[in-house]
DNA sequence: AGGCCCATGTAATCTGTTACATGATTCC
DNA sequence: GGAATCATGTAACAGATTACATGGGCCT
């Protein structure tokens, strides 16, 4: 039941809808947690009925109202709490490691396109993080944003996602390299040796 | 739906056990995947109802008896299926990330010493992949290994896991490191000019 | 006219976690 | 004597995903 943290820590440095935390939540943006929408309204809903968010109406014109979320005291010693209390390690849960573990024994022209994908998403998330801190920061250095910059916490998870994904990219693009290396040359094997279908593993 | 593939994944190069691939793919080990113990009992008992793995029993003297289970054509076919079909990107989620996005508004204290605590996990975890890594390579260079070593795919995603705790441990020290100076400026501040507890946010 | 953005939800299903259960062997 | 390892599960509950539902405004 860490949702509930993450929307308090995410409703900490200001006031949001369901929809602007579901837009943060969604991939895409997701710098330190992962929700769907309905998830989020669900646990919106939960949050408010146990005070440890308040909501207030905001009519709109020309588009529905909308209702913000402020975390209340009671919110935020929850958030104090959670802090203090073990972290479990993160879980890594990703399709595409998967897919390469079975590297060899798959297509390997598949797993290569499935590769190439996933390098577009993470260098889309790479500028779209840089972008993100360059508005935080405004017209400081980083270095000058660290000392005293405000709010320093999305700023820390921030650069976490963007090494994340800059990691991403390298290693995709390593395993790219490696696969088609492989391939070209059981290729080059079987042409040379034996004609028939002689497949690569 | 996916931890029947990377079960079908992890059993591709050896017939394992349900023990052994609940080491596999506990924390500490888990390279590509993550799940418990029970998780992989239910998903053995399942894809051997479906026909994708087939199990067989190996009597052991002075231990339980165990059943080894290999992937089946229809179980490969499965896995291509699955490599063919589009990767949901990653979710992120990390409890200390939102420890790390509420900073500022929590206790300083106890987050350098949740960092402190995951450096340590992360560490040990790059040591673990490291050591992997050699075993799986013998006495090869990486780049001999890459160039036509076998199985790849295990190779690969360590690859990525290794990085991943690289930058967990980098990320780790930079925060400790950003927000100690915070906390030691805050005090100063507050210690020339009102003594009484001013807050820092 | 068709599709996307804003804005909020409900219901059913599937997945994952926690707690419980058993029992022999080996190591300290 | 107690803890850890090997080995396998069941049952109850919590959390997450998918499908469905609504409705006005804006852009092309």
């Amino acid at each position: 039941m860490t949702l509930r943290h993450a929307v308090l820590a995410a409703l900490l440095d200001e006031e949001r809808s369901g929809y602007q935390l579901a837009k943060a939540f969604d991939l895409g943006v997701a710098n330190f947690w992962y929700a769907k929408p309905q998830q989020l309204y669900a646990e919106l809903a939960r949050l408010e009925q146990g005070g440890l968010i308040s909501g207030r109406e905001v009519v709109q014109t020309g588009r529905p109202n909308k209702r913000l979320f402020t975390v209340t005291g009671a919110g935020l010693a929850e958030l104090e709490k959670f802090t203090a209390a073990a972290a479990k390690p993160s879980v890594l849960r990703d399709d595409l490691m998967v897919k390469v573990q079975a590297a060899g024994r798959v297509d390997t022209g598949t797993l290569i396109a499935q590769l190439t994908e996933r390098i577009g998403f993470a260098e889309a998330k790479v500028e779209l993080f840089e972008r993100l801190l360059r508005t935080m920061r405004g017209d400081r250095t980083e270095e000058e944003f660290l000392r005293d910059g405000s709010p320093i916490g999305p700023y820390l998870t921030c650069l976490r996602g963007l090494a994340f994904e800059r990691g991403n990219v390298e290693w995709c693009e390593r395993a790219v390299a490696v696969l088609r290396a492989r391939r070209d040359q059981d290729e080059a094997a079987s042409r040379s040796s034996l004609p028939e279908g002689d497949d690569h593993r």
